[in-house]
DNA sequence: ACAGGCATACGAAATATTTCGTAAGGTTCG
DNA sequence: CGAACCTTACGAAATATTTCGTATGCCTGT
């Protein structure tokens, strides 16, 4: 039995949105950025673990290390979707779908985004 | 300054579920739906701490004390969204929506239930 | 009354997460 | 070289969460 996989904690996901955002980073880049320099050690360690849970991956080659990502933004956002839905909406994304829709006001624009990518995926149920 | 409010946890997300579906609800109750007979005292002890968080409220009239969920279940999948949507989303509901729709499937009655709340959301806007 | 069953309370261990101090060693520059 | 500074590594404390054992007492049936 494969231990079963866990989402990032807070913290690591901290950390993981400085990664996405900036691309490759040491570990000052990543502290400065989180503006919590006083902290430095604190950053380092976190990201070790994170190496040791194959969070991110590590470039050795200088003695600088340098940090990234190990999996994409929107990979890591889809499963901590599928996690909240099944934590919380008995499994069914679209009932978080309408819970999201109530919780923060999106634009106009972005609405629409959304309609737009309703249409799709109903149309090609629907003309299959 | 007030302690920050955190989201339940994993196993409280767990019992609240319970108390949500069955309503008001005893330990043993609780226990036995969740599959831990067994393990009676833990989810006891998980309730004592979740009456002292107000996570759930106690009827203490009886003996045998009798917990419901301090919030409704529309509330707290209300606050677990934002949570979401702030830790991986940047704030934005619009884009965890996108890729919850993503991420699992949903049926077309359910897309059809989701298209219909956003024409109204949209409609209001547009119409103000 | 008393035995057995069942309930609460609660301390403490087990586990997980986060923070910090310190050790060890490389690099730079005067 | 040697001082100042930077890096990684890592132990251990601080905190949070979950689990379990045990103490204590109420209630029921005989």
């Amino acid at each position: 039995m494969t231990a079963r996989r866990r989402s990032p904690t807070d913290t690591e996901l901290a950390i993981l949105r400085v990664l996405w955002a900036h691309g490759p980073s040491t570990v000052r880049e990543v502290a400065e950025e989180m503006g919590r320099e006083g902290a430095y050690t604190t950053v380092l360690k976190l990201l070790q673990i994170m190496t040791g849970k194959g969070l991110v991956r590590r470039d050795e080659s200088a003695r600088t290390h340098v940090y990234r990502a190990a999996r994409s933004e929107r990979a890591t956002q889809r499963q901590l979707v599928r996690e909240l839905a099944d934590r919380a909406f008995g499994g069914s994304a679209a009932r978080l779908v309408m819970q999201a829709l109530a919780a923060k006001k999106a634009s106009p624009e972005e609405l629409a985004a959304i309609r737009e990518l309703l249409a799709e995926r109903q149309g090609k149920r629907e003309g299959a």
